[in-house]
DNA sequence: CTATCAGATAGACAGTTATCAATATGTTGA
DNA sequence: TCAACATATTGATAACTGTCTATCTGATAG
């Protein structure tokens, strides 16, 4: 995956709340729309997921009717990486555990 | 900063182009120009500068007639460390001196 | 089998963004 | 002061993106 398809992904401020949202914790395409209270349609989330999805961002899990998504959260700390290392090969590592 | 403005600002192919070349070195505007030799105009360069300067991610120095941009690598590494925390909190850092 | 529910897809529309040509601004040297 | 140069700004245009409504697909329960 590449930075570009990672940045447009996350570059979106509903797409942030739904990964905010799916961060630590499965939940159904449902649970995403009513957290977030009205802001948006179930379309629109299934259009959002579909992206978080296509850029490698996301888990999924069918369960019946339901389809169950969490972050990825590998996944991104691999692309904050590859970010990391292009542009910002000169800083050092300051967190880092005792 | 937040994390949208900087996903924004690295979510286009040439502005991560120009990144690279301003990564680690100062370079004026038509160096810019002529290292991306062709593939945009003058004023898009200048452009896609201002939305790097306005998100803080380029050092700006002026000298005479030229403007010479650098990449603020210490801000791409805190705005990489932001989003670790919101969205890889549970991945462990695998960067680490020895 | 059919009705119902969860999620995905299609199509339309508005707002944003990347690009260019033309022009403006601002600095230097003659 | 003026000519030349480097960069920024403006205005136009095409492509992309987020959103909605309407509809489709696919799974389960009766």
């Amino acid at each position: 995956m590449n930075s570009i398809t990672f940045a447009k992904a996350i570059s979106d401020e509903t797409r942030q709340q739904i990964m905010r949202h799916l961060c630590c914790d499965w939940h159904c395409v449902n649970d995403v729309v009513e957290k977030l209270s009205g802001q948006v349609t179930q379309p629109t989330v299934s259009h959002h997921l579909s992206i978080l999805r296509e850029a490698g961002l996301v888990h999924i899990r069918r369960e019946g009717k339901q389809v169950f998504y969490s972050l990825n959260q590998d996944a991104i700390a691999n692309c904050c990486q590859d970010l990391l290392q292009s542009f910002a090969p000169e800083t050092v590592d300051v967190v880092r555990s005792p």
